[in-house]
DNA sequence: TTGATACGCTACTGCCAGTAGCATAACTCT
DNA sequence: AGAGTTATGCTACTGGCAGTAGCGTATCAA
């Protein structure tokens, strides 16, 4: 049997690494994010990083999972308490700047990996994305929201929206800016914010 | 005086690289878009295109601006046929997978070029999202959409929703799709779409 | 001690945007 | 016709950067 032979890996290097890409990714940006900057940042050698991940964009990816977390996939039962949570555990790990899920998918795009974007797709973007359809599901099930809401189409519309003022109008979205952002897109203004448990409240 | 001195530039060559240009893009992709690639497709040498566009990025911005020619950026007055109309003077020409608009904004993020970035916003960016924002605005005034309707964002959400469609889920988006789409965001389903003139008519 | 694997280093390959410099072509002015 | 000027096309180069090769050394199990 093999895995226990040999000089086994120090942990210290994952960590390391991991941290410098988010760190890094975070002061710069990913367009600016060399992998030989990541390794000096670690205090580790570049032939130990791609040891451990093919490509610049794996290790991104796996920097980009683990800064998020568990992002906060559960729910209140309230719409606005849910979606603001996700807001805050999506947005804060990068910042108000640009988050990189676009510039990545590009690159993917880029190496026509089609592994690669399928651990994209499972790990960064689906969780949230299903999670906040699901979410607005109940809601209307709820009446928080209009039956002629489309659940899929509103939350691309919303990640979307965010997404296309961040990196091509290179507006840097706030947390508070973002939380407005869904509410205008879905028709629910804040100044309401105290209707806590009031509507409907019909079936599960 | 000079202007008129020396050898005349071959118009030729113009028509050429930017004709090869969106042959290209609608190809293969901004991805997969080389110089040289360019250059051989035009029958012209790299350095005379370099000799016209000071980068790339100028040069793909200046076939797009080319390609989406006037973008029909008028007004019959009735919003389902103007946001038809715009969606299908703005993905027809690329085609239905993912426009280069958002590799092209990433790219430019990666140069740092501020003027590149402003004419990008002013010549590609701007008129069709200022258009559609005036588009909805009148559509308020007119009744055919709610007055708790923000323009710009809702603009940006459909404009968002579809570039993340087509760009980071890799889903093509074709004609039919972004005007559904649009009409889902902006809570106007096409089964009542003969209710032109019909509604209030206030204001200007 | 041996065998296996990890680490760090230097040096390399390969891709590709953008540049240098030259020979030659095309046009204007005198 | 000839001189001055600018464009084209070519080959060859620079430079940035992702990813790789291979070696000496370190750290573990048996």
């Amino acid at each position: 049997m093999t895995g226990t032979r040999g000089r086994p890996r120090e942990r210290r290097v994952d960590d390391a690494v991991l941290d410098a890409t988010i760190g890094l990714l975070h002061a710069r940006g990913y367009a600016a994010l060399r992998i030989d900057d990541i390794a000096t940042e670690a205090k580790t050698a570049k032939t130990t990083i791609y040891r451990r991940w093919p490509s610049l964009v794996h290790l991104v990816v796996a920097a980009m999972e683990r800064a998020l977390g568990d992002r906060g996939l559960s729910s209140t039962g309230h719409l606005a308490a849910d979606l603001d949570r996700l807001v805050d555990a999506g947005l804060g790990p990068f910042g108000a700047g640009g988050s990189p899920v676009l510039a990545v998918a590009l690159d993917i795009d880029r190496q026509r990996d089609d592994e690669l974007r399928s651990i994209y797709r499972r790990r960064i973007i689906d969780p949230v994305r299903e999670h906040a359809v699901a979410l607005v599901t109940a809601a209307i099930h709820r009446g928080e929201l209009g039956p002629d809401v489309h659940p899929r189409t509103a939350v691309d519309a919303v990640i979307g929206g965010l997404i296309y003022r961040a990196a091509v109008l290179a507006e840097p979205v706030s947390v508070e800016e973002a939380k407005e952002f869904w509410r205008d897109v879905l028709g629910m203004r804040p100044p309401r914010a105290r209707d806590r448990g009031t509507t409907h409240d019909a079936e599960v």
